[in-house]
RNA sequence: GCGCCCGUAGCUCAAUUGGAUAGAGCGUUUGGCUACGGACCAAGAGGCUGGGGGUUCGACUCCCUCCGGGCGUACCA
């Protein structure tokens, strides 16, 4: 059905040619007052137009309103305001039938199809598989997912990646570190490596492949050790992080590893690509990238004067390959010590003639974790950080997703644990959850005294301030979801839900649902349905679960 | 030095992407609830949106500048 925006966008813009003021390209914007006063919606189309027609904006408007011809029900009212804004008014009975909308869409409402089947893909947290996960990642594999999420309920066709570095000296460092963990183990000597990986994990690995293994890897040249020692440490650990993201509710649709790009010689490939496209040159026995002639600040390399290819290099061969598997629009969450890694991304991308746009990058900023208010100190050179699963642990799943979405990925995170591990009302997690639980409690209470769920119901019945403004806040639902998506801002759907919560919860205390009055019942009754629906909607695209009891 | 991000109520953050009187939660003060769950509700106090300048009908939002914090600035990944 219509909403009741497209359809006072329509019956505006019919005035509007009537009176000859614009042409079809004029834009008419539409938005939602903050104060009440200043009704439902409200536009500024008199005010853009004054330097056009150059006649007084509350002039403008009041044309423009005699020549709107709209229905009383669906506008109840519409008065010229401030500068020259024009507020309108939903009747009671545009909302009360709106309210069946939400109940026939039901875990569809809020999704729309806008994105087309656009094939777009999002890659995120493709952390180094040389340890566990931390609370960075974690922040991460929260807004990737959400986001994806978020395309996926707009109607795009989504694949969430990770991109597992599992080739170059980083891996090689962690079979050395390893190794000479594992040499310990049996008395004997080796070198501990000069920038390797201090972290208990890497003994405890050692541990565990002595356990499984037994000394083999000691009689084997010290190459060899080390390379096998690197792949087990790898796919152990690898593995780990498989578990901790499947327990945070996150599933990746692929897992892809760069040895299979080095296999294939795709960096090659490129290198040559953008050589026959002239933008390769050599310097000081180095093979360079001219990405200042796409807004670079300085040129890259591509190949080292050891003949050796650069990460950048490969990582132009990853990006590459992505289009060659039909996105047109792809998504990179990085950590802020990557951020100035973007323009030479975006420059290569540009060289090899991807569309300019096509490819963005997410910087999502750094996480402090705060304890008694102070910052925890972490260290990954000295192997102290907290992981990820020991968060989990602590808050669980539901409490750290909605926690690390609830904020701009711009701005840095300060993550209370004492705040996360509340279960009490100051925790936002538990107030919205509590809303989905008290609801599902009405709906049982209902049933037990034989009043079942109706299958109709007169809506005209609710007309108390408290349940217009319900159904108001759920009508914002579907252009919540869409203005998320479109602008990548997954932090919307928390501020959203503890909105939704406040508004039904102040409903609740307000009036009682089951009553003697079995009309007014039934009409209460698919109020807080749609209500609960809505909850559960956002929870989904949150991946926070909406319990039935507390 | 240069580049990017951040600076909003005591604290943690929003603000429909340039709209009208800058809003929530926590904390604080006061008051409610023998009901369908008190993990709740109502009322109050709390602000020169870091400072200054500019752009225009209109700025938390855009531009310039300064201050403060974080990150980056490799033939590393």
């Amino acid at each position: 059905m219509m909403t009741g925006e497209q359809y006072l966008r329509e019956k505006l813009r019919k005035a509007l040619q009537e009176k000859g003021f614009v042409d079809d390209e004029f834009q008419i914007t539409l938005d939602r007052p903050k104060v009440a006063e200043h009704g439902d919606l409200a536009t500024n189309v008199a005010m853009v137009l004054v330097s056009k027609l150059r006649r007084n904006p509350r002039e403008i408007a009041a044309d423009i309103l005699q020549a709107l011809d709209v229905d009383a029900e669906i506008i109840a009212g519409a008065e010229v305001a401030g500068a020259g804004f024009i507020n309108f008014r939903f009747g009671n009975g545009y909302y009360q039938a709106a309210l069946s909308d939400v109940l026939t869409a039901g875990a569809e409402f809020g999704r729309s199809d806008c994105g087309n089947g656009e094939r777009v893909q999002i890659e995120f947290v493709s952390a180094n598989p040389t340890g566990p996960l931390n609370v960075v990642s974690a922040r991460a594999a929260a807004v990737g997912d959400v986001m994806a999420e978020l395309f996926k309920a707009v109607g795009y066709t989504v694949e969430k990646e990770y991109y597992v570095n599992d080739a170059g000296r980083q891996v090689r460092l962690l079979g050395k570190s390893v190794s000479a963990r594992y040499m310990k183990l049996l008395g004997k000597d080796e070198v501990f490596p000069d920038e390797g990986y201090h972290g208990d994990y890497v003994g405890e690995l050692a541990k565990t492949f002595l356990e499984q293994y037994g000394d083999r890897f000691a009689n084997l040249k010290e190459e060899k050790r080390w390379q096998e020692l690197s792949e087990l440490a790898l796919n152990t650990i690898l593995q780990s992080q498989k578990d901790v993201l499947g327990a945070y509710g996150l599933h990746f649709d692929i897992w892809f590893r760069e040895s299979d790009l080095r296999d294939r010689n795709a960096h090659r490939e490129v290198l040559d690509t953008l050589s026959e496209k002239g933008f390769v040159y050599e310097e000081k026995g180095a093979k360079w990238f001219k990405s200042t002639q796409f807004g670079d600040e300085k040129d890259r390399v591509l190949v080292t004067s050891e003949g050796e290819p650069t990460y950048f290099l490969v990582d132009i061969a990853y990006h590459a390959d992505k289009y060659d598997r039909d996105f047109t629009r792809l998504y990179d969450l990085w950590g802020p010590d990557h951020h100035g890694y973007v323009p030479r991304m975006k420059a290569a991308l540009l060289a090899l003639g991807y569309p300019e746009g096509s490819f963005d990058v997410i910087i999502i900023q750094q996480v402090n974790l705060l304890q008694a208010g102070e910052v925890v100190k972490m260290s990954k050179r000295a192997g102290k950080i907290i992981e990820m699963q020991e968060l989990l642990e602590e808050v669980g799943v539901d409490v750290a997703r909605f926690f690390f979405v609830a904020r701009r990925t711009q701005s840095p995170l300060d993550f209370d644990m004492d705040l996360a591990k509340n279960t009490s009302e100051e925790n936002p997690v538990y107030y919205v959850q509590y809303a989905h639980a008290r609801i599902c409690n009405i709906i049982k209470h209902a049933e037990e005294r034989d009043v079942p769920f109706p299958k109709q119901a007169n809506l005209k019945l609710l007309g108390q301030k408290e349940e217009i403004n319900l159904i108001k806040k759920l009508l914002e639902f579907p252009d919540l979801v869409s203005k998320a998506a479109q602008h990548l801002e997954p932090h919307r759907l928390p501020t959203y839900l503890q909105e939704l919560a406040a508004t039904f919860h102040r409903f609740y205390h307000h009036h009682r649902v089951v009553t003697d009055d079995k009309e007014l019942t039934n009409a209460r009754l698919v109020l807080i349905r749609c209500t609960q629906i809505v909850l559960a909607n956002a929870l989904k695209l949150l991946g926070v679960s909406a319990p039935e009891r507390m």
